[in-house]
Parts: C-alpha cells; structure tokens; sequence
DNA sequence: AGGTGTCCTTACCGCATGGTAAGCACGCTC
DNA sequence: GAGCGTGCTTACCATGCGGTAAGGACACCT
C-alpha cells in the first residue's frame, strides 16, 4: 500500500534534507535525482522509491518549510501580549528561522523565481492572513501613536519580509561586501532598519530605554 | 576570426535580450539554448555562432546589467551635491534601474544564489568601491547630524540594495500579497522604509513626514 | 515453510541537452 | 569571376536526464 502518512524511514528524512540543500544551491533544474541520491548514499530508484517524482520532492521540501510556519505563527501571535511585543516576536522568530538554516530562505527565494504564479496562489491562499494579521497590529499600534501615521502596514510587512529572505539567503555573500566576520554587523543594521522605519525615534527610545534598564 | 569587438549584428542582441528575459524567468539550467533560438526565431547553432557557449551568454548577459552602473554610478555621484541629495539621486536610479525591467533584478538574484562564489569575486573587486562611496556619503551626513547615529553605513547601503533587488525581483508576486494594483504601494512603502530608517524624523520636517502629529 | 509487503538494487529506456561538422548563400575585395 | 570571410542552415553526436522494469534481501505474519 502506499502510504498516506510519512513513512520516516531514514532514507525519506536524509533525501528531504539534502533535497533541500542541493535545491538551495543549485536549484531545482540544477539539480540532478543522481546529485541527492549520492548526498544520501544510495542509489537513485531508491530515492524514487520514496517520492514518486521529482516534483513531488520539491513540495515535500517546501512542506517542510511552510509547516513550520502554520505551527509556529498562531502560537507567537498568542503568546505575545501588546502591538509591538507581536512585531518583536514574530520578527525575531522569523530572522532566527531562517537564520537557522539559509537553504529555507534559499529554497523560498529560488521558488519565487521559478514559479511564480505557484507562488502567487499560495500567497493569495494561506499566507496572506498572516500578513493580515501582522499588519492589523500594526494598525493597531499606529492608532495608538507608537508608529509612523504614514506606514502602509501591509507593504511595510511584505517588505520586511522580503528583506530577512534575501539577507539570508544572501548572508555568505553580503560578507564580501564588507571586512571581517560582517554577519553580527547586518543582522543589527537589518534589525535598526525594521525597527526604526517603525516606530519613530522619541518613543522608541523611551520605549527600549524603558523596557531593557527598568528590568536590571 | 573570432570578434573581440562586438559585432552588433540583429542576431546578437536580440539573442541577449531573449536570454536575459528567459534566464530571468526560469533560470540559466532551466533554459535551453533551443529555447532562446525559438524566441530570436533562429537555429541553435546560429546563437552558438555569436556566443562561444551558453557559459558565454551568461556572461555577455550580466555584463550588459554591470555596463550600466560603470556608466551610470559616476555620473550619479559627481551630479549629486549633498550627502542626502547623492542618497536620493542613487537610490531613484536604483530603483528606477530595476523597475524599468524587473528581469534585471531576477537575473542578479538568481546568479547571487546559483554562483556565490563568482559574485563574492565580482563584489569585492568592483562593486565595492561603490558601495563604500555611498557608505562614505552617509557617514559625512552622519557627522552633520542628518541621519541617525546609530546607522551602520555600510550595512545599510548592502540592505537597502538587496530590498530594492529583491522588491523588484518579486514585484508580480508581492502584489499577490494585497488588493488591487499595489506597485505604486510597494514603491512609496519601500522609498520611506530606505528613507525612514535613515534620516530621523525631526531632520527631514519639510521633505515628507510630518503630518504624524500635526494631521491627527 | 510459505506468502507477502517494504526497501532497495541493477539494468535499461526514450528523450532533451550543449555542442560540433559540413556546407550553402551572400556580399565583399582584387 | 575567383577567392574568401560572415552568418546561417541541416544533420548529427555523446552525454546526462527523469523515470521504469524486474527482481533480490529481508522482516514479519500465518
């Protein structure tokens, strides 16, 4: 029988990983069935053995990456309490996720490049709430006078958005651009960046003044 | 004998422009050279008799990209008076660079993930000149009390460029994200994200934002 | 012991790919 | 008009691709 659920044998878990990490690299075209089986050590049918095309590994691997996030997003936007703790919390776990392994952001960028209208439909679909949603509490905050009146709140997130992706995906290369270990220097910046296009400089200040001295 | 000068023929530049257009679209190995002969609407072999390989293309391809700022970025800076006048002067042409053809920018992404090592290469040995120039424009602006103090001009100028990259690379997909036509949105969001994370609000009264307090 | 299903192998297939060989038509120079 | 280089054609080639066929090793159930 086929299986309905994942079988998790070893073989499936180390194809989906180095699926997705040849993908990132070389890209989907770019990558050959031959390439991950030998990242896997076995043979190709065995890995056409677990997904029925290549195709089908490509979306498995996305699945991965987007399962995350439906588990991920209703549990942050919970347990953050105010406006801008939310936008902390789902900025920080965002940066971190893809900070954790650059193929996710990676694999995303190149999906966006390869099919675009696939992508389209799942914007429209699934992750548009989410963008939503971030963007009514930042509505919310903006009634509340912590943000600037002139951000468009939903262009705001799909541009910050756009920049954690491609800053990671682009880490290793933004480096060269500068002397030194450069990712502490642009993780900061990129954090400065979203942070200050945000919240004007007054209550911000106060704000982070407040919130990391009155604690020690 | 084998051109070292280009020779210009019809041919030639329709195949770099039907190869930039389906590079950008589905990547260099998601392109077969009968698939660009089909767009100029010739034979395989008579792009390979303008090109030496499809390795080649690329390169001609990316060069006609570059070409441009070698052109364009001297004249930018050198008409430009001001710190902020060059930033705005650079980053419109940036912008206006890319929005003029989106495949610019889907072909630059896609090179930066398929070929890091190469782009690292090209970075450190020609753009960066660049990129330290504008970093250097902004740290003088820095020193007059334009920007924040707290802005790292270098990683500033990578990310705001990658946003731009990345903005324009996404543009069709990113419009999925919202309602109606949402480029002029995108645009004026990504101008005051680059602009608002700069220039702190009190310095720039009479240029755009202030009707934070005074219209509500 | 025999049956059965899972996981993986070797061997193979049809096809598209990047690139080459050889030659043809045209325009130029002498 | 002979010679020749340029720009292109048709015909072809070796390779590597995604995917299939068929069967073996092994575990587990009856």
């Amino acid at each position: 029988m086929v299986a309905s659920r994942a079988p998790d044998t070893d073989v499936r878990v180390a194809t989906l990983s180095a699926a997705m990490r040849l993908f990132a690299a070389h890209g989907f075209e770019g990558t050959a069935l031959q390439d991950i089986a030998d990242a896997v050590g076995v043979t190709k049918p065995a890995i056409l053995h677990h997904f029925p095309s290549k195709e089908h590994m490509r979306q498995a691997v996305l699945d991965v990456i987007l399962s995350h996030w439906n588990e991920a997003l209703p549990r942050l936007l919970l347990a953050a309490t105010a406006g801008d703790d939310r936008f902390d919390a789902v900025f920080g776990e965002t940066c971190r996720f893809f900070a954790t392994d650059p193929d996710r952001a990676r694999m995303l960028m190149r999906e966006a490049l390869d099919r675009p209208a696939e992508v389209r439909k799942l914007l429209r679909g699934s992750v548009r709430p989410w963008f939503a949603a971030v963007a009514g509490y930042i509505r919310s905050g903006k009634e509340k006078g912590l943000h600037y009146a002139t951000v468009d709140e939903e262009a705001y997130v799909v541009h910050i958005l756009l920049l954690v992706l491609a800053a990671a995906a682009a880490a290793p290369l933004a480096s060269a651009a500068l002397d030194g270990d450069a990712r502490p220097r642009f993780e900061r910046e990129l954090a400065r960046i979203a942070h200050a296009s945000l919240f004007p400089p007054s209550s911000d200040a106060e704000r982070t003044v407040r919130k990391r001295k009155s604690q020690r």
